[in-house]
DNA sequence: CTTCTCACA
DNA sequence: TGTGAGGA
């Protein structure tokens, strides 16, 4: 099948489908004319690599676990033992991520709430609005 | 009409 | 990642 086809049968964008192939996900094959080809398991990969990508995982990464990636109907498997130390390692990145995020917020918050040494501007802006 | 590459107010 | 140009 043609890019088209790929496209409207996964709901990635014809430009996402040519970035994975740029990024070593897929390799379709190619028609005199150039056009790519796609064989009909490339609808599984791409449904793989979208549910990586939504996991957080950069493309990369996922370039080196899909092909020990197994489908169960459900969702995704790891199908090689090998594989967990590096999922694992993928999910304490998110934690670190998120207790960045979560530090931020917390100084956001501090300034957010900080009442200012000379607060008349402030004040009158408040009353301005509550009435 | 569909796809391709390349470039970017 | 979207979008549009310019071609096949």
């Amino acid at each position: 099948m043609r890019i088209g086809e790929l496209a409207k049968r996964t709901g990635a964008s014809e430009r996402s489908l040519r970035y994975y192939e740029a990024q070593g996900l897929l390799s379709p094959s190619r028609t005199p004319a150039g056009y790519r080809i796609y064989a009909e398991s490339d609808v599984d990969v791409v449904r793989h690599v979208q549910t990586l990508l939504a996991a957080g995982l950069n493309t990369a990464f996922i370039k080196e676990v899909l092909p020990c990636m197994v489908d169960t109907g459900e969702g995704l498997a790891p199908g090689c033992p090998e594989l967990l130390p590096h999922l694992q390692k993928e999910r304490a990145r998110i934690t670190m991520s998120i207790d960045g995020l979560a530090t931020a917020r917390t100084l956001l918050d501090g300034v957010i709430s900080a009442t200012p040494p000379d607060n008349t501007e402030y004040e009158a802006w408040v009353a301005r609005r509550t009435g």
